[in-house]
Order: C-alpha cells, then sequence, then structure tokens
DNA sequence: CGGAATCCTCTTCGATACTG
DNA sequence: CAGTATCGAAGAGGATTCCG
C-alpha cells in the first residue's frame, strides 16, 4: 500500500492516489490514446521499468487505468484509462492551463508534438464531446485521431482507422502558438502552416470547439 | 534546485513545481487564509520542519507562496498564496472533485471542518466572487469569514474582523452532507442544523451561489 | 521481443534534537 | 515561535537479468 496523508479532505484523497512521482505523467500519456508497456517507458525516460510496473498496478487497483487487448495483429496488451482516469480529465486540464502560465521552457527540456495536442483535448472536455465527426489531425508528423460520441472524446495515436471526415495539418511551432493563444487560425491558414482536408465549415467548427484563436 | 520532469508539456511542468509531496496541501491550507508556519506544522501531520521550510521556500520562489504580515499585535509573520497560488484554485477544486468520488474515507483518517469549507469555496471560484456580503461561517466550531470583491473570494479562518452581515452555523455531519450533495439546504434549515443569522434572501443567495443542494 | 522482477546506489523523506 | 542540523528509513533511478 502506497503511502498516505491519512486525511479525510478530498485534496488529500485525491492525492494518495494520484500524488507520486510519474503518476499524473503516466495518466497524461493515455489521454491520447492506449499505450503499450514500451510505449511509456520511452515516454517517460527517467522511470525505471520496476517504477513503471508497480505504477499501473496501482493505477490498476483504484480504476485509474485498466488493461486493454490492442486490435489486430498480435493480440499486444496495452493500457488505457479506466473510469476514474477519464474523470481526471478537468484535473490535468487544470495542471496544463496553469503550467501554461509558467516562464518559458528552460533549454533542454524534452519537446513532442502531442503534448500540445493533449492540452488542446483537455481544453474542451465537455464541449468537444459533441463534435461527432471522425478528424485525423497531425502536427509535426505527429498523428492522431479524434472523434466525439456525445459523451466524450475518444483520441488514439496514429492515422484513423477508417477515412476520417476532417484533416487538419499544421506545422509543430505555428501549432504550439494556436494552443497558447501567440497566434490565429486565420494567420495559420493564410501562411500554409495550417491545412485543412475536408468541408472548411467542419474546420472552423473544430477551431471554435477547441477554442483556438481567430482573427481580432 | 528541486528534480524535473525535464519535459516542455505544460502538465510537466505544472508537476515541476507542485508535484512534491506536501506541496499542494500547504496550497490547500492557504485557500482557507493565511497561516503561520507553525500551524501549518500543526495542519499537516508528518511533514517534518526541514521538509516544510524547504517548500515554502521552493513555493516562494515560484510566486505561489508570499509572505505576510499579520495584522494585531505581535506582528506575527505568516504565509499566503502568491499570483500563482490564487491560479491554483481550478487545479485543488479539480482535484477535491475528483478525490470526492473515491470510496468512502478509511477509518483513523483526520478530519477537519475547514476541509469541507475549503471545498465549498473551490467550488465557486469564478462565480462567487461577486458575494460581496461579508460573511461569517462556523461549521463544528469551525468559524471563518469571506467576502467576494468582484475579483475573487477573499478567505481567512477565524471570526469576521467586523459585523458581518451574514452568519451560518452548521452542524458538521450535516454541512459535510451538504457538500456532498447528500442533504439538502431546505431539510438542514428545519431540523435546526443550519442557521441563518441575517437576511434569509442572502442567506438563499450565498447557497444559490455555493451551489448547495436545494430541496427538489 | 515486450513485459517485468532484482540488485545496487543515490536522493528524498520523516522524526528528533538543537539554535537564533 | 521559526526555523536549521542530523540521521535512519523509505523511495527513486539505472543496469542487468529473467520470464513468455
Amino acid at each position: 500500500m502506497a503511502r498516505s496523508y491519512e486525511q479525510g479532505c478530498h485534496i488529500a484523497r485525491a492525492l494518495d492516489v494520484l500524488g507520486e512521482r510519474w503518476t499524473l505523467l503516466i495518466a497524461r500519456e493515455l489521454v491520447a490514446g492506449s499505450r503499450r508497456y514500451s510505449d511509456l517507458l520511452e515516454a517517460l525516460p527517467g522511470i525505471g521499468t520496476s517504477l513503471l510496473a508497480a505504477r499501473l498496478k496501482h493505477l490498476e487497483q483504484h480504476r485509474v487505468v485498466r488493461q486493454v487487448t490492442l486490435p489486430g495483429p498480435g493480440r499486444t496488451a496495452a493500457y488505457a484509462l479506466g473510469e476514474r482516469g477519464e474523470a481526471l480529465m478537468p484535473v490535468l486540464a487544470a495542471l496544463s492551463e496553469w503550467g501554461g502560465g509558467l516562464p518559458d521552457t528552460p533549454p533542454g527540456y524534452a519537446d513532442n508534438p502531442v503534448w500540445s495536442i493533449i492540452a488542446l483535448r483537455l481544453r474542451a472536455c465537455a464541449e468537444a464531446a459533441s463534435f461527432g465527426i471522425l478528424t485525423e489531425l497531425t502536427v509535426g508528423g505527429t498523428t492522431v485521431w479524434l472523434q466525439g460520441d456525445g459523451e466524450r472524446v475518444r483520441m488514439e495515436t496514429g492515422p484513423a482507422p477508417t477515412n476520417p471526415g476532417l484533416r487538419l495539418t499544421c506545422a509543430k511551432d505555428t501549432f504550439y502558438a494556436l494552443v497558447k493563444g501567440r497566434a490565429t487560425v486565420e494567420d495559420a491558414l493564410s501562411s500554409g502552416q495550417l491545412a485543412i482536408d475536408g468541408e472548411a465549415a467542419d474546420g472552423q467548427h473544430f477551431f471554435d470547439l477547441f477554442r483556438l484563436p481567430r482573427a481580432a
């Protein structure tokens, strides 16, 4: 059993489950879809193999994470968010928002386009669930797909499983600027850094739902 | 310098500052108003004096916490939330909400009415700032006062500094039930477990703003 | 080969004692 | 009252080995 603060306070109880090192970063990775053990090891350099196994076991016990079997050949085992993991979105969203207010990232820090995609997705926890169009999003060479089902947004890494209704492609730095609110969709489109493949109206709807900045 | 994940991701950057043991619980304490060093030691049993000093120093550097001088005789030094600490409210609110969904608290855990008051206050980050009436709230013998100034809610532990416009008194277990959504204001009032001292309309307005459950 | 337990070293934590 | 100093215990990081 993990160390506990032994306080009835809901914040303390949450931190009993989530507060140890690496725990919330594992959850962050799973926001972008299911991941194999080795995917997580790669995404979290420094974690150490036994610690990752211990954290996953702990999170599984608390239904933050659940094991899934990946489709396709190989029947690979992987991890995805469980019920309590889905409920973590607001926590991760608040942390992401707060972290965005910190001074600029020091040099040498790792950089992964999927983190910005996750930040985008976390900003629209509830509203974006209504966006039912299968959308493929490519940022700086990283591709994910997402689709709302009315209740939540499903998101996975990799190309869309069927032909997407909307395909968005964006240069990495432009996407960072969009998510940080330092550039507008119109500028990104006209400079060719952002491209919409599909109905233009669907693209605009996507930008609105995920609160990307529009021209002033 | 504390250990860092060295990832540009905003969530990881936030956790670099907030993710170590005890850090967010220090912030939680300060949501209920300024605290002296010894107050914090008492509120966080197990923390160890050097660790508390180290955490406070670290949080001060990141402007999550700032030092203040308490009014009144003694000119006691104390700690309060800094700019980034005020911005932490949504993070703490999300954690509190998530922690409320966990299974019931195991026996033996510490219990403090102020934690429920904090949970209440965190639920109404923005809206409640408009509640300008100086309000004194007593739950199970713990008294705090709070007042909105249009921008944020100010809250301090202890009796109100001047004559409050509204005074609410509630039995501990009833207040817990109200905050958890397991009881209604009307039931609590009619059973005498909750009492309003002041304009009845102000009390109702307070309950609405802080989303206490009303009769079905 | 991917998934995980073992071993060892280093860092962090917790408790007590001590100081301005 | 507000911290610093110290030290044993627990946790984390890295390499290697084991299992399927």
